[in-house]
DNA sequence: TTATACATTATAATTATTCTAAACTATTGA
DNA sequence: TCAATAGTTTAGAATAATTATAATGTATAA
């Protein structure tokens, strides 16, 4: 139980009263090896199953973007059809598998670093993310 | 009224009756030198103004997503707010203000081809894009 | 010109997300 | 320790983007 304890100084720091709810969603998020990417729904259906009890989608929607704006979480645009967010905040990149609609990480040796020759006037790059598209081989792509 | 003629060709090749309605998208998205940035909702307006009548909003989703899995238009992720569509189908990536929300072209030259060491197993690779966040220099990013 | 298949439309339905207001809980300080 | 309070959770309503539906309208082929 000392990760539940770094789980409350986490929050703490961001600001966050380590409520039942909170510290549930930072294990299932943080207390991982690998990087974990994920919907707002994913993760209420994770935490709901864990727990065997109901989680609010609003306290969901709230502790993600609480922890996103803390810089704990990362939003990846893929689709307009819902928001995937990642626990790896670290600048790297993406493939994303349109068969499955799966994440996966791209390793940062994978990618040279990427030299943007002209930046719009007047304005401070933020981040310089790519997203590879992949999908099954042997597969018509209409 | 020449042009008119190539978008009826145009829309007959997509499979389309030229309606009205096509036409006068057709006009908008593709009688122009520039490329053209959209959401769906940019589109229904100007229509609606060019025409002074109402267009449904229906037959824009309807014709956005006909002419995109043809490969006259093509959406860009940005974030999960709305769709963007462009009507530059090659390849190529995007600037995007998140001050203004307005999404800009990268000249192909502006960056190096992306190569891709290790791609997943299995997989075709169907596209790499990368997407530039800008904002003012001056100006807190919370 | 007419039958038919395809289109448009208004409106309803759906889905993701945000808002609201009431009930609840962690914290602070007496 | 305990009450006051400030922050949280929650269910459910509200909103926004998108898709489905079904009736009406229109382009086209014969």
């Amino acid at each position: 139980m000392t990760k539940n304890c770094n789980f409350i100084s986490k929050l703490r720091e961001a600001g966050l009263r380590p409520t039942k709810q909170r510290v549930k969603i930072c294990e299932i998020l943080f207390n991982r090896e690998k990087t974990f990417h994920f919907t707002i729904n994913d993760l209420a259906k994770k935490i709901s199953e864990d727990l065997n009890e109901k989680i609010s989608l609003a306290t969901v929607y709230n502790t993600v973007h609480h922890f996103e704006k803390k810089g704990y979480l990362k939003e990846i645009a893929i689709n307009s059809d819902k928001s995937y967010f990642d626990t790896n905040t670290s600048a790297h990149h993406h493939f994303y598998d349109e068969d499955t609609h799966e994440l996966i990480d791209c390793d940062q040796s994978d990618i040279d670093t990427i030299n943007i020759k002209n930046n719009i006037t007047g304005k401070k790059i933020n981040s310089v993310e790519v997203l590879i598209k992949v999908a099954s081989d042997n597969q018509n792509q209409n």
